[in-house]
DNA sequence: CTCTCCATGTTTTCAGTGATAACATGCCCA
DNA sequence: TGGGCATGTTATCACTGAAAACATGGAGAG
């Protein structure tokens, strides 16, 4: 507040990046531009690379806060462990994950469209708390099902590959092609996620030999 | 052949095309620009819009083609319906899917960034095709499973969804970040779809009214 | 209390992009 | 043989992200 000076912006730095996910909010689709977004902040398009050292780094931890959002969404909404079947909020989790999604469009496809994740260790720490999430939500799934705990990982992954294509296809229109009116609806989709206990039981682990690690 | 005319190229059009196509099987990422295609062509940059009204129509013609390259592997390399358990053939259908998009990962991608599919009634149409092969395999799972008919749309959707996720995730290595080793390989992912039929045997289906509305 | 330093901002400039307009060429057909 | 027109070409424009050189003024040292 009380950044009369005309000069000093005071906090640009927050203020960019708190710009920028309004304007995702509004806008559901199209690329902002550095010069637009200078404009509306009320500043010069050099002054952002005082701050940034690049367009992609800006928006990397502008996709870093809307993963730190997503976990903040669960920690809130969700039941705790053992109220309910693992596997039920496993499903309430992706639930939540695609309204997420469907709720800020622009942001949730931000989050994922960086090519080099690895090239912004803030935004890759933020992405990996994240899976974390994920992750202790379906092994709690996988134990329960009496399955080998080491399958978490590979249903953490396939729930999050289920409402992650399902969000996209939704977002860019292709679900929408087969209009018969009887379409997946968001709701149903984490239905259709079960753990494959047969199939996973004579399967052989993909893990073998190396160990787990955490980090 | 012969087109030794300096002056006209003789098929700019196609050639176009196929250059894209070639360009994106090569760079597994990186978006190209109608400058560097025109200059490996050997072309102006403006004598590409004598055939394409922009770059985004372009594009959609590549985006187009590798959906009919999809079916086209479809058809090569499925087994003949009937010739094993429907959910089964389903599930390979998701695998040679995942091959399709690992094998030319650029070109997968173009597929599905395109945002206004409506404005391009040519990928509209090959995208449809491709979603009714989809539609057809989930269908005959559907029915064999003994559920209700009007259930194939909502497992394809979700079928196409984890292939389509799991694609992308991996490709923007989100998925390679909790890299015990033990994470999903590309061909244990259509294990992962099964029918969920108890569920869906006391769901409402979703025809009803409305349905899903996109953005 | 003053003065200097330097983080933070500005202006200027550059190469590259998609796109359009005006002009040039030469193949095809009357 | 010669004209029409599809198909090229050469400017040129507005816009983008980025970097260089310069300006400002708040905060800490004396």
């Amino acid at each position: 507040m009380t950044t009369t000076s005309t000069y000093h912006h005071g906090n640009l730095r927050d203020t960019l990046v708190a710009t920028v996910i309004a304007q995702l909010a509004q806008q559901h689709d199209a690329a902002l531009s550095l010069r637009e977004l200078a404009r509306t902040v009320g500043v010069s398009v050099a002054a952002v690379y005082r701050h940034f050292p690049s367009k992609e780094a800006l928006l990397a931890e502008v996709a870093a806060a809307g993963f730190a959002s997503l976990i903040a969404k669960w920690e809130t909404q969700l039941p705790p462990p053992g109220s309910l079947p693992a596997e039920q909020r496993f499903q309430l989790l992706g639930q939540q994950y695609i309204e997420f999604a469907l709720a800020a469009p622009a942001h949730y496809r931000l989050m994922f469209e960086h090519q080099d994740v690895r090239q912004f260790p803030a935004l890759q720490e933020a992405a990996q708390a994240c899976f974390q999430y994920v992750l202790q939500t379906a092994g709690a799934a996988v134990r329960e099902a009496g399955l080998d705990p080491r399958w978490d990982k590979a249903a953490a992954s396939a729930g999050w590959s289920l409402g992650h294509g399902y969000v996209m296809l939704l977002l860019s229109g292709r679900l929408a092609m087969a209009d018969g009116g009887d379409a997946l609806s968001p709701a149903m989709v984490p239905r259709f996620f079960q753990l494959p206990v047969g199939a996973l039981r004579q399967a052989a682990l993909p893990g073998g030999t190396s160990a787990i690690q955490s980090n």
